[in-house]
DNA sequence: TCATCACCTGGAGA
DNA sequence: ATCTCCAGGTGAT
């Protein structure tokens, strides 16, 4: 890989893609479905499954990808900013649980109600000094009671998330299959899941399904959409988007940015945040 | 199709 | 101390 484009962790960690992150001294900790990750800046990244170079997506072409995107000034200050921002290619059934939980929840919040979960239904490993829980298999999960759920401090979430490993454990959901899919259909299927709307099933497909053209819209995205893309876009505003908003404006965000837009994404959403001095994990 | 509203919970700010 | 408000939304009316 060029040294360019080397990728930055603490960035790319702190940006809201992931949950079950922690940094201990210099290392980083993560949990990725049943394996375990460490990396160290400027160091080599080791995982427990022995596959490498998949979760931080080092085969993306990140010269080709970022002159795609940098469409005006605004993604490229965003760009320049976070040089080494990455999206993450995850764990699909974990990413899936992991939005779940996000709705209305702050990060912090979601972080607790994962580490909660893996510790109730993960197993318990060791992996290069480090002991921490993996993340249930749906089969695990699956099995969960909706006490058990609220005892992990989900509240309402608890019935989606027993529902949506039901999906998965019983084949009714397939999400491997949806990375073969276009866009538009694995977003169909997602959504028929209960709990799951646009805007999470945007960041499932986006983080784990490798599909880059997918552009969450949440609270964030708007106020950027607002703030700095008023004049491109048509009809933004602060007001919470029905469905039909959701898709016109995620069809004009793709016509704009880009089949990489969901990358655009990312590194607005980063310095959006960073400029408003939001706390990660 | 659209506008409201309730929803668990933890943390920040008044 | 106690209260209010909000956090990377979604489903039901």
């Amino acid at each position: 890989m060029h040294a360019k484009f080397k990728i930055n962790l603490e960035h790319t960690i702190n940006s809201g893609q992931v949950f079950l992150w922690n940094k201990i001294e210099e290392e980083w900790i993560g949990v990725n479905g049943q394996e375990i990750i460490v990396a160290q800046q400027d160091s080599q990244i080791i995982s427990s499954s022995g596959k490498e170079g998949y979760f931080f997506r080092e085969d993306d072409n990140m010269e080709k990808i970022l002159s795609r995107i940098r469409k005006d000034k605004i993604v490229n200050s965003a760009i320049m900013h976070f040089p080494g921002l990455r999206l993450i290619r995850q764990d699909a059934f974990q990413c899936y649980i992991s939005f779940i939980c996000s709705s209305n929840a702050s990060i912090r919040n979601i972080k607790l109600m994962l580490t909660n979960i893996c510790k109730k239904f993960g197993e318990k490993t060791e992996f290069n000094k480090h002991e921490c829980f993996t993340f249930p298999t749906p089969e695990k999960l699956a099995t969960a009671s909706i006490k058990q759920l609220l005892d992990c401090r989900l509240g309402f979430r608890a019935k989606y998330v027993r529902d949506a490993a039901k999906m998965v454990d019983t084949g009714r959901l397939d999400l491997e299959s949806l990375k073969k899919m276009d866009y538009q259909s694995s977003l169909e299927k997602l959504r028929t899941v209960y709990g799951i709307g646009n805007k999470i099933a945007d960041c499932i497909l986006l983080f784990s399904l490798d599909k880059l053209d997918a552009f969450p819209i949440d609270r964030w995205s708007q106020r950027i959409l607002l703030k700095y893309y008023s004049k491109i876009f048509n009809d933004v505003n602060e007001k919470p988007l029905t469905e039909k908003k959701y898709e016109e404006l995620h069809k004009e965000i793709v016509n704009y940015f880009g089949p990489y837009a969901g990358y655009a994404q990312q590194f607005l959403f980063k310095m959006e945040r960073e400029l408003n001095e939001k706390n990660w994990l």
